[in-house]
DNA sequence: TGGCGCATACCGACTGGTCGGTCGGTTATG
DNA sequence: CATAACCGACCGACCAGTCGGTATGCGCCA
């Protein structure tokens, strides 16, 4: 079960390049086929389609990002600083890694329709991972009232659209750059302030 | 100069359908031809390519977009109500058209790479626009020193993301219902207190 | 021990269908 | 009659997926 193993990460990691670099739908098989080093009957052996394989390459991706969000916030216990955390994680996680980020974020929808369901569970991990934590604060008091439900949205919405603005255009450099202006929006927003804020001029 | 501009519109008109329901790689220009009542012929007289049509329908619809808020925010003279205003604007507006929205957020990109381009300028049409305000609000003393360019396109994503969670789920329904706390969320963000939000348990 | 059967893993030429774009021609208009 | 506007059959490139094959290894029985 050696040979297995190995055609089978290597379709993943060459499809993972291609992919990313291409999007679903300019990626060519034949290119992972090279890529990967087998043969188009190969790689039909291990994926039944384009598509499986795509999601097999995205999900193992998202998982390994979310399992790297719970161990690094694993180590907190405050919901606030948990919340830190995972942006923190997040942006420079995908920060360093571009081709990794435009897989995740934006290659997929050049599938088309398809992609819904996809895009919706996986942005949904992060968002209640999010939204747990959220929870938390609001209930230890530590953040004001609020639906938590819609907030985590808006919360991965804006992390999201600074990556995308900085695979795009490249700013900020690096994006990790953004982290304090993100906190302070975010956090402040949700009622928890910051440390070092007090800046409303006096009447 | 009148048969032309007809077929011009019919032509974007029926494109804008196709490419919303299928995206940009699904739309067929043969379906294009048959919705809008002309030509293959008729249709590459008037547009050069596949991607020059869709090109000049995003255009279309985002000036008109951004048209409609600015418009909404002229009413308005003080910077923190114009943010709400357009936040309104584009909520409102993009929740009762779903394909037109569906168009704007999503279809584009399965164009593949070569939409980066359009989609940062559309984009950053909106950020500027809450930008500008942004800074005026800041210059207020009405907002927190903030960076306001990192802090717009932060506003936009939130909204982007709320409006594409509604078109890949349906929640919330209508989009509109998360306008409170979103507004709640990016406004306490900014340091801009709504009104009536004094939750904080006394200690 | 060696030969047989069978499954897993892998190969790559080929096919069937799609679709953007073209081009030689026709009609309307001023 | 010149030019703009329009027609639609056709072309060629592309590509996911197929299929008839080969190679390897393993259990099993004589």
């Amino acid at each position: 079960m050696l040979t297995k193993t190995n055609a089978r990460n290597r379709i993943m990691e060459a499809a993972q390049t291609v992919f990313a670099e291409r999007g679903y739908h300019d990626a060519a098989m034949d290119e992972i086929v090279r890529g990967a080093d087998v043969s188009k009957g190969g790689l039909y052996f291990h994926f039944p389609s384009k598509e499986k394989l795509f999601f097999a390459v995205m999900d193992h991706l998202g998982a390994r990002l979310v399992e790297r969000i719970r161990s690094a916030i694993a180590k907190e216990s405050d919901p606030v600083a948990r919340l830190e955390i995972a942006l923190e994680t997040v942006l420079t996680t995908l920060g360093k890694r571009r081709r990794l980020a435009k897989l995740l974020l934006v290659q997929g929808y050049s599938m088309g329709n398809a992609f819904e369901k996809k895009r919706v569970a996986i942005y949904s991990q992060f968002a209640s991972l999010i939204k747990d934590n959220l929870d938390l604060a609001v209930k230890d008091g530590a953040a004001a009232p609020m639906n938590t439900e819609v907030v985590s949205h808006l919360w991965v919405g804006a992390v999201n659209e600074t990556l995308i603005r900085w695979l795009y255009t490249g700013a900020p450099a690096p994006v990790a750059e953004a982290l304090p202006e993100i906190k302070r929006l975010l956090l402040r927003g949700i009622g928890a302030e910051p440390k070092g804020l007090e800046w409303r001029k006096a009447p």
